[in-house]
Order: C-alpha cells, then sequence, then structure tokens
DNA sequence: ACTTATTCCTGCGTGC
DNA sequence: TGCACGCAGGAATAAG
C-alpha cells in the first residue's frame, strides 16, 4: 500500500546515501515482477553512480551520471531497506544492490516485493517523458501546479465519483486507496458524490485536504498497515493519526457519529455520514 | 473515446 | 492442526 507519502519516505531515506554513490555490483533473484526486470540490469548498472532520487507519483527515480534512470514501484507489498554490513538474501528479496558511498562506505540496497505487484526498470534519461508508465500520470499534489483550474480542466467530462477521480493516477498522481478516504473526510465529502456536481469551494476543500494529509503523514514517515516500513527498518506512524480508514463503527472524531464502511469499485471505502455530504 | 471488470500475487484472518 | 476461502489493493489490460 504504498502511496505517495511512503513513497516520499523511502525516496528521502535513499537521497542521504545515494549521493554520488558507486554501485559495485548487482544480484537479481527473481525478476517475474509485475513485468520482467530487464536481463541486462545487472550489467547495466555495474559502476554507475546513482544520484539523489526523486518521485513521481508513486515511482521512486534514481538518476545515474550517465544520463540513466533507475525506476523502482513498490507495487502493493514492496519495501526497500538499506543494509550496512553483511547480509543473507531473505524470502521474497527479489534486487540487491550494493553500493560505495564518495565516504567509502558500503551499503546495500536491498529490494523486498511478496506480492511482485512493483517493478524496476532501467532507461535513458531522454525517454523519461515517454516511459508507459510515467506519461499519462497527472499532477504533482504537493506542487503549486494542483490548482482548482487544474481540477476543473479534469473534471470537463468526467462522471465518475470523486473518490475514484481523486485516485485516478492520471488526474493525481500518488492518492491510494487509503489517503483517498482520508482526504474526503478531512474535505467533508461523500465519497459517492460525483466530481462533476461538486462547487468550487468543495474542490477547494479537497485541494486543501490532500495538500495537509500527505504532508502531515510524510512528516511521520507515512502510514505502517502490513508492510510498509521506512529503508532503515523503522515504521510508518501515520496509521496512529488515521481518522477513518479501517475504522468502521468506530466514531467519527469530529462529530462521533460511526464511521461507514462500504465497497467502491471492490476497494474498500470509510466515510461519515454525517459530516461527509 | 469512454467506463467498468478482470487480472496478477502472497499473507493473514476466519470458519469448519 | 489443517485446509478452503475471502480479503487486502496498484494499475495495466481486457471487455463492455
Amino acid at each position: 500500500m504504498p502511496e505517495l507519502p511512503e513513497v516520499e519516505t523511502v525516496c528521502l531515506a535513499l537521497s542521504k546515501i545515494l549521493n554520488n554513490s558507486r554501485v559495485n555490483n548487482v544480484k537479481i533473484t527473481r525478476k517475474d515482477l509485475r513485468w520482467n526486470i530487464k536481463e541486462n540490469l545487472e550489467t547495466c548498472l555495474k559502476e554507475k553512480i546513482l544520484k539523489k532520487p526523486f518521485r513521481r507519483g508513486k515511482y521512486i527515480l534514481i538518476p545515474t551520471s550517465e544520463k540513466h534512470i533507475l525506476l523502482i514501484h513498490l507495487g502493493m507489498s514492496g519495501t526497500i531497506k538499506i543494509i550496512s554490513g553483511e547480509y543473507n538474501i531473505s524470502k521474497h528479496d527479489h534486487v540487491k544492490i550494493n553500493i560505495e558511498t564518495k565516504e567509502n562506505k558500503f551499503f546495500s540496497l536491498v529490494y523486498n516485493d511478496p506480492r511482485r505487484f512493483g517493478y524496476v526498470d532501467f532507461f535513458h534519461v531522454n525517454r523519461i517523458e515517454n516511459h508507459f508508465l510515467l506519461k499519462k500520470l497527472g499532477v504533482e499534489p504537493l506542487q503549486n501546479d494542483f490548482t482548482i483550474h487544474y481540477l476543473q480542466k479534469k473534471i470537463s467530462k468526467k462522471s465518475k465519483c470523486v473518490k475514484n477521480f481523486i485516485m485516478d493516477q492520471s488526474i493525481i498522481a500518488g492518492i491510494g486507496n487509503i489517503y483517498a478516504s482520508e482526504i474526503l473526510h478531512r474535505a467533508n465529502i461523500n465519497p459517492l458524490r460525483a466530481v462533476n456536481n461538486l462547487n468550487t469551494e468543495q474542490l477547494k476543500s479537497i485541494i486543501e485536504a490532500t495538500k495537509f494529509i500527505l504532508k502531515k503523514s510524510i512528516k511521520v514517515g507515512g502510514t505502517t498497515i502490513k508492510n510498509h516500513m521506512q529503508p532503515d527498518g523503522k515504521l510508518g506512524y501515520f496509521a496512529q493519526k488515521l481518522q477513518v480508514y479501517g475504522k468502521n463503527k468506530h466514531n467519527c472524531n469530529k462529530c462521533n457519529n460511526i464511521i461507514t464502511q462500504i465497497n467502491i469499485s471492490n476497494r474498500s471505502t470509510y466515510f461519515c455520514n454525517n459530516c461527509q455530504k
């Protein structure tokens, strides 16, 4: 369930050690993730210099000084461990990258993904705009171009419900099932509402709530429910701050009404039908 | 050109 | 104790 805050957390941790670190070797122990990892990843990455990573939606992008990009998607259950010292490959470890920092410290980056919905790719930077996973991505919700005008433009011919709308990666990049429920609760909007029926004030409140919730979660290292952990092994602590996700039959913290759980497009959805209209 | 359903996968909780 | 089953959901792809 890594969504934007979890991916950002991993990215921040990686950026501390990936600052002109050199790849000594790469070992793929299992290549059949969501798609097969390219056969030549091991040789392509070897001896490359990895620069500071950045995030796009739910993707981690690690540039090399040779103008390539190492792309990592965590899927549903992916984690990246940063290991210093000896490490024995354990179950569901699929890729291990041994690096040496410019301070001559040695680390292993270990990609682990039990359900194998994630992906690891490597391509030239000039393909970044046209990469099949990146080209359709919508706005970054924490950047300034996530505006009311942007949303109104995207809504024009959409009739779907607001929850599916904000989870659509081609509209807003990075929101998944957990944060969708949390955002709409903060914005006081019922997740079933048709998005083309929302007024300007409501759209504004979605933007405010999105930025607020995502930033707040990043501050505490994301949400750990099952798999997410920070690369140093710490958990994410936003689970303790969730207001509605997984809280069916609990009381709403705003109005004390009982939180409802419903299914929207086969995804569990939680909301308060008293304060979310 | 849309929207909706299906598909991939493993771990965990539940019921018999 | 063990087995069958349902559920969790990111997102491309197939089907409608």
